[in-house]
DNA sequence: AACTATTTATAAGA
DNA sequence: TTCTTATAAATAGTT
């Protein structure tokens, strides 16, 4: 942008590649950071260098926050254009998810008022397969991530635990 | 910053600032999409107007791969400057997650061999206080921002179930 | 990390 | 919103 256009495409040599997103990355910050104070806008700003080495700003102090706030937002609109794109497939995962809260419910009673032979055979199989799952990762190391990646399913319609109907 | 400086204030003027935030947000996704292009980097923005109107870029093409490694990433961080700030925390924190895994292991063990008296009260009344926080999430109509709470307190060390050590 | 010639972004006006 | 244009700001290439 000075001396010179500049191609948009990958810098290869990795000094001039290095600099730039140096030069960039502190001129993108200061950009947001005056989006967020002129038109008192919330900004969050991820970034990670080819190296993976992160940088972030979130105007408004903690990316926390933010990020509910994002969720709360995209839930919405995943929720939104599933209403508009398709309907009944909507309502078919609340028929499903409603089954599988019948079923928790269920094992809780069972467990709870040591009451036998009050679910069937099926329905303890599935309640054992979801405890499993869920022993699993809190038994993993890596809890924390994968609840993450549990819930990524959940917002972004790809349920976990669920089944999905063919195709 | 043309015809005139800019002063690095919230622009009253709500139809100034509604013109404002339209080109700078231009500018500003310009700038990142650039960012990532020229340096190969990975980038996610993040904007709510100050309506609450979001808009968002990701220049790998989906949020959730951005949020996953950036998880990661803080998670990483998180651990590190624990480690550094107060390691004893940390092992109580362990030691404490040890425990709860224990009690549920043993709940898993109650249900499906159908042994009694394995478990002692205290066991059984933790294992209990755990399963109906659970489902009270699930039973909830919002249980996928619910469970993104919950894992915010798991990451930002502020965990749901267990109890702090006092201070 | 500085410098500076240029390009780019954008504030104000239409 | 979009366009125009004068000017401020960012930055590519260089030192």
């Amino acid at each position: 942008m000075a001396r010179g256009k500049v191609q948009m495409r990958r810098i290869e040599n990795p000094v001039h590649r290095q600099v730039t997103f140096c030069k960039r990355r502190s001129g993108l910050l200061k950009k947001a950071k005056e989006l967020s104070v002129l038109c008192d806008a919330e900004i969050g700003l991820i970034i990670f260098s080819s190296h993976g080495k992160l940088y972030e700003l979130a105007t408004n102090g903690s990316m926390q926050g933010l990020l509910e706030k994002y969720m709360k937002s995209a839930r919405c609109s995943v929720e939104k254009q599933a209403d508009e794109n398709n309907v009944l497939e909507s309502k078919m995962e609340v028929s499903m998810l409603k089954n599988e809260i019948d079923v928790l419910q269920k094992g809780l009673r069972y467990m709870f008022e040591g009451g036998a032979g009050k679910m069937s055979l099926d329905e303890l199989r599935i309640l054992e397969n979801n405890l499993e799952v869920w022993m699993y990762h809190i038994r993993s190391a890596k809890v924390r991530f994968d609840v993450f990646i549990l819930l990524n399913y959940y917002i972004f319609k790809t349920p976990y635990i669920l089944k999905k109907s063919s195709n």
